[in-house]
DNA sequence: CATGAATGAGTGTTCATTCAT
DNA sequence: AATGAATGAACACTCATTCAT
């Protein structure tokens, strides 16, 4: 029930997961305990369905990357912009729920796994993005592309935290440090830039 | 004592903070419940000082990123690996610490402070090493410094989430990832490799 | 809930108020641990109430001593007697709460107040009832209103504390000793049984 | 040993018998612990030393009241009061004994014991001074006794609490009910005052 | 479908007591 | 004699979950 996982993205975001109690949910929901049981078996399965809400969404910022010109031809900096936006909105879409990963994790294998697919899949697609450095330094892409997810997940809650918006400007800074990361210096500007 | 922040260190890492009742930290420090309440007056007492020494710690990362070559001279990729490699240690050591991140700002004000402090301090002085961009996007500096900060303390997380080892060649992916972000590739290249 | 305010009187009765523990009340209520919170937000608030309900009764018997003929006029024994019986009657409903006076005042403001508020009102109605002294010994009618209910409180104590029953004969000679303390004696015997 | 008795009587008075932790006493005696367990047992057993040294200064009060005129002659005012004084000097001294008389029944059989003994004592040798009602009402002096008592007792408590002084004045009032209490008024004016 | 009173297992915390020094 | 760090039994209180209505 819808209402029911609104209202614990709410509770979730002011107190954090495990610090939720059943009734804060309720209350917000302005439903009983009683309905709350009625539609999930416990609070971990209405966590699990939001994380798994939350995964399905995440498909179309995975399917969106491979849009974006692979490891070939230099992705431009417009196109890695609205990427970074959609997976932004997401972000924030599900803030609570991403911002409490760490919990997340604590708790039952079957949530992990969803999220592990997920973050898998985002991360490999990630990965296809980073040019090799020409310079003699070796770049292992899936790593890589694991530090660009990072990158992408916690600086929402590093501006979150420290009270700045996430406005045009972060999200270009946020895409020039991504679009810098993902590109060999050399790679990139021989073919446009230079000469 | 150290035996307690030790103990609570190791089972934080395998719970998570709220998960962890202090019968697990007291039963792995092999003393007793009696003496954890002398020595810490709850349980968010001893997370206040875990958290305490590694912002202390983090002190040091923060005055080693004043001797990397700041805003004019492009500070050398070697540089950033030893940077990287002393952050990384210290995200180690102190791994149950950072990994609760999301859990100690949900629990009091004063742990969210200390926080707040290490962070922002951190932050501030990652800053100061990226380049403005030389194609038109504007910089923020300071959510540019978040977004490095956000990279490094994320990484870590996913490593070891994705069960990849911590070693050289992550580090140096990372590395080159930040080194890459730091520095506007034109303003880099030009003065050395560049002809 | 009133199970549960009646089991705390005959477990405060048996073993004190600090004494008794939540699990005597719940066991004697034949009602859970959480129910008991439920009602309560703890042991003192549930004190509380009950000390609530003995002031609001003791009301009843502040006003019947204005009923009683006041300083112009000598109450007649059966008056006292009556009032007496009345003040009885109420201590023993209640006596679990008065035994536990001591407790109580050093527990919580609120609930020292409450009984403040009654123990004076009750004292102040009683000194109006004391007649001054003819033979030159100057009375403090406020200290001797506070005599009056501290004999009759602590007379039933006492009595149950030597086993002897609150019966009739008690009840009289409690009247009788209240009734020549009351009054002065030639004041007293003057106008009706002299001469 | 004395330092400690006196620190349990200090903390005793603040905070009651069962509130007292053994901490609070050996924070006031200056001393550790393990010295007290040196001298008394356990709490209880300390509780017992300062029950037991009552009672024996209580025997002097005993054996007062019995120099005063008994049931024959009329017992003047001026020696009821300097009895009333004895007393008030006693309970004062040992304030929070007596006042902590209703935890102390709830505690141990000995204990019990000893106070039960002290008040058998007292009430007996109080009643010896009362004398039987012309009018009519029949009075067990054994309950008067315990009535007087009850008053002498319950007397100083309820000034403390009302943060009035135990001064000539409360004594003086406090003497002249028990002096009217005592005696009945035809009886007791019969020899001097009237004719 | 919906309710919310009742439950009790689980956990944090206190404090009398011990004992090695 | 004196100490005070360490202990753990005992207790207060919370909150996810159930079920009769």
């Amino acid at each position: 029930m819808r209402k029911l996982l609104d209202a614990a993205m709410v509770a979730f975001d002011q107190r954090g997961y495990h610090a939720t109690r059943v009734n804060d949910i309720v209350d917000i929901a302005k439903t009983s305990h009683g309905t709350f049981y009625l539609y999930f078996s416990n609070k971990e399965d209405l966590l699990r369905a939001l994380v798994t809400e939350a995964a399905v969404e995440s498909q179309l910022l995975h399917d969106a990357l491979n849009t974006l010109p692979a490891e070939g031809g230099a992705p431009q900096w417009d196109d890695v912009y609205r990427w970074v936006k959609a997976f932004s909105d997401l972000w924030q879409r599900y803030a609570p729920v991403f911002r409490a990963w760490t919990d997340l994790t604590t708790i039952d294998p079957e949530v992990v796994d969803i999220i592990r697919g997920t973050f898998t899949a985002l991360s490999q697609a990630l990965s296809n993005q980073i040019s090799p450095d020409s310079s003699g330094h070796v770049i292992d892409p899936e790593v890589a592309g694991m530090a660009t997810l990072a990158m992408l997940d916690r600086f929402h809650y590093f501006l979150e935290f420290s009270g700045k918006p996430i406005d045009d400007l972060a999200l270009g800074t946020m895409t020039t440090m991504m679009y810098r990361a993902f590109l060999d210096p050399d790679t990139r500007s021989s073919p446009s830039t230079r000469r």
